[in-house]
DNA sequence: CATTATAATGAAAATGATTTTCATTTTCAT
DNA sequence: ATGAAAATGAAAATCATTTTCATTATAATG
């Protein structure tokens, strides 16, 4: 389903299909979780030993402004991406001691957003709430190495 | 007030006092609304033009790890940093169209946080919310070209 | 004040994720 | 089948930030 929304994607923007793209996006929307270019590539490579790590960014690219990925950028410098549920949206907690993340849907914090958006007579498009701590493991066992990944 | 902070904190870090650093967390702290390492560099060039763009990168460590300053990082690649309010908390509307930043808190969303991070056995250190989107400036003027600054 | 261990500095090099370039290959409308 | 244009990937470029390292400045001590 979330394929043909691609090809529309694809076709409406004068571009044509290739076999790596195609094995990117397609292991791209198997994988679940939160994934980096180059992890990516990892997984891709295990079907194709021939795709590039630039084709990987370019692909993202594409998918994240079709709509079919979401960019996410927390604490490190890499981006990661995932794919989008269709109409939905979530937040996350990321946990400092292992790398940990969680995700959550309030739809009572999204309310009072557009309630303090309101006030500023501003428009929202869109938001980022991250919310960093310690997960239960981690505040049980102390101060841990924090997960690298 | 903030000075004597970050004095006893350079002396409890076993650090020594400099010109350079002096004139940076000076500039720094006069500063308003959220300023890049590069940017804080020009401002501080213009008292002190010996002064190095590592030193500026380097105070700026120093004064967010005393808990002096907060640092940013928006939309863009570069970080920014602000002084810190002492016991205060606050988050940004971001317009996309002029890149203009506006300042909001709301202890009911905060508190809504915690509420989601018990739910999932979370400890919140801190979070962060960034509300993107448009302006009223921008609204009524249509799409502009966003402020490169 | 002189000594001296070491912190501070800044220019230049390194880093690391992402983007750009460009020569070559592939796709697809005709 | 043909050709214009898109896609590819290796290598180079970008760009903010960090590291390195030779030199200078600071401050505790005698
Ligand atoms: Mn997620
Ligand atoms: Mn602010
Ligand atoms: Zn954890
Ligand atoms: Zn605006």
């Amino acid at each position: 389903m979330e394929r043909s929304l691609l090809k529309h994607f694809i076709k409406s923007r004068g571009l044509r299909q290739s076999s790596q793209r195609d094995r990117v996006v397609e292991t791209f929307l198997s994988q679940k979780g939160h994934t980096s270019a180059e992890e990516l590539l990892i997984q891709v490579r295990k079907k194709d030993k021939r795709v590039g790590l630039t084709t990987v960014y370019r692909t993202l690219k594409l998918l994240t402004e079709s709509g079919l990925a979401v960019e996410r950028k927390f604490n490190r410098q890499v981006s990661t991406f995932e794919p989008a549920r269709i109409g939905q949206h979530h937040d996350h907690l990321i946990c400092l001691g292992c790398g940990k993340i969680m995700e959550f849907e309030n739809k009572n914090i999204e309310t009072l957003q557009e309630e303090v958006a309101r006030k500023h007579t501003f428009f929202i498009t869109h938001h980022v709430l991250e919310l960093y701590g310690t997960c239960l493991d981690c505040s049980k066992k102390g101060a841990k190495k924090p997960k690298k990944k």
